[in-house]
DNA sequence: ACCTGAACACCGTTCAAGT
DNA sequence: ACCTGAACACCGTTCAAGT
């Protein structure tokens, strides 16, 4: 796809197909239309491209996956008190997957591609080696460490991708119908079979307070491995 | 599909297509080739059909494995204490989920399913019911409730899926491989970037004892929600 | 080195038709 | 009521070939 004239030289009507420009457009469409629109054969679609030009560059869709996360992951940028060995540690960990927390919410289609892939790449290499030290010198073994830390990579993808309200569909109109449904579906219920349902419905659906919904999730995990640390 | 023979009635070959078979193939099929295995030409195949005969039965394939979803939770069976009110919550809680667990560790291939399904079915809003009773008594608020019941579940869920040793595949000569590459994927790092994943290796790979780690995982839930808890 | 073209072996699903 | 047959619009991927 080059345009040739008289007189002048092949000029490529779009940019090189490179593995950054494939994965820039894998995460856009990911976010603009959720992670089942990413294919290889959309993907070539947007790119101009046939879906083979594509298997030049990854040997196969896992890995253009990969590089997603990776790409992911290195845009994390963690706050000074997590590298800080006089803060208590707790804090720090805290504040580390809090960062990775910021950068997953803004990425929420592909949160749940991360805890597989996390060791997959330097950035999430380095990540899991910040949070196993922290982990390690509050006197976890190196087994429970790992545990531990996968814990906590999860409970922030759940919260990311489980965030009431959040919907992957860009339609307005089909949105509200899910909600509608929901609704209906909740509201159909018995109230002498299921009060404690019914009470929390709204909890299900739609939250009031965003960041008292993550708040909760990260005090869950803070205070469940502070509780379990060995005594210091 | 009948075998039509003089003097003789229709004899039909193999059962009727009723829901409960074709969710039993879809279980069975889950548990001994992975989730990516049921499909529903590979359902209508093993059943002697036509893809479409299923379509009678279900409206889509997503309703299907909703179909799978109810009729695991239906094996749960939980133990007197958690519906005695006598019993401290924390404990109660703890068996509600340590039940589930037991149902969850003998299917882990479909245990990624429950969770956005699980107040799709009767059995599963049961549950819900219940944990979302006990946690209310703990004095947490409805969607509080909703919030914790949601991570609870997702605990024990990423347990099961997580727990270092298990693998998909049911060919050994395939499985031993992949535990060869992933181990020497760990060894090729640098020990003086990553000592602590290369201390850790062994927990991602292989935990030494299975009941040891789900322990932890659910302990690391529990106290999380003790020190949550509302003072009494 | 980078990409195209044709083909293969799959999917889920619709729609009309059979018994 | 329960199932078949043919077709549609997709997938990921291989393999040989072009420039």
């Amino acid at each position: 796809v080059a345009k040739k004239q008289a007189g002048f030289p092949a000029v490529p009507v779009r940019e090189r197909l490179t593995r950054e420009t494939i994965v820039d457009s894998a995460l856009a469409l990911a976010d603009a239309e959720g992670l089942e629109a990413v294919t290889i054969r959309r993907l070539a679609l947007d790119q101009g491209v046939t879906p083979m030009a594509l298997y030049w560059h990854f040997r196969d869709k896992d890995l253009l996956l990969n590089g997603v996360v990776e790409r992911l992951l290195s845009e994390v940028v963690l706050p000074d008190v997590v590298l800080d060995d006089a803060t208590p540690w707790d804090l720090r960990i805290r504040e580390l997957l809090g960062a990775m927390l910021v950068v997953l919410r803004s990425h929420p289609n592909v949160a749940d591609l991360v805890p597989v892939r996390m060791m997959l790449s330097t950035p999430g290499l380095d990540l899991t080696e910040r949070a196993l030290g922290v982990l390690r010198g509050a006197g976890f073994s190196p087994e429970q460490s790992a545990q531990l830390a996968g814990h906590g990579l999860s409970s922030i993808v759940l919260l990311v991708m489980t965030e009431p309200g959040r919907q992957v569909g860009t339609d307005a109109e089909v949105l509200e119908q899910q909600l509608r449904t929901k609704r209906a579906a909740l509201q159909a219920l018995s109230p002498d079979r299921y009060p404690n349902v019914l009470a929390s419905a709204e909890g299900f659906i739609a939250c009031g307070s965003a960041s008292a919904y993550f708040d909760l999730g990260l005090d869950l995990f803070i205070e469940g491995i502070r509780s379990l640390a060995p005594a210091k």
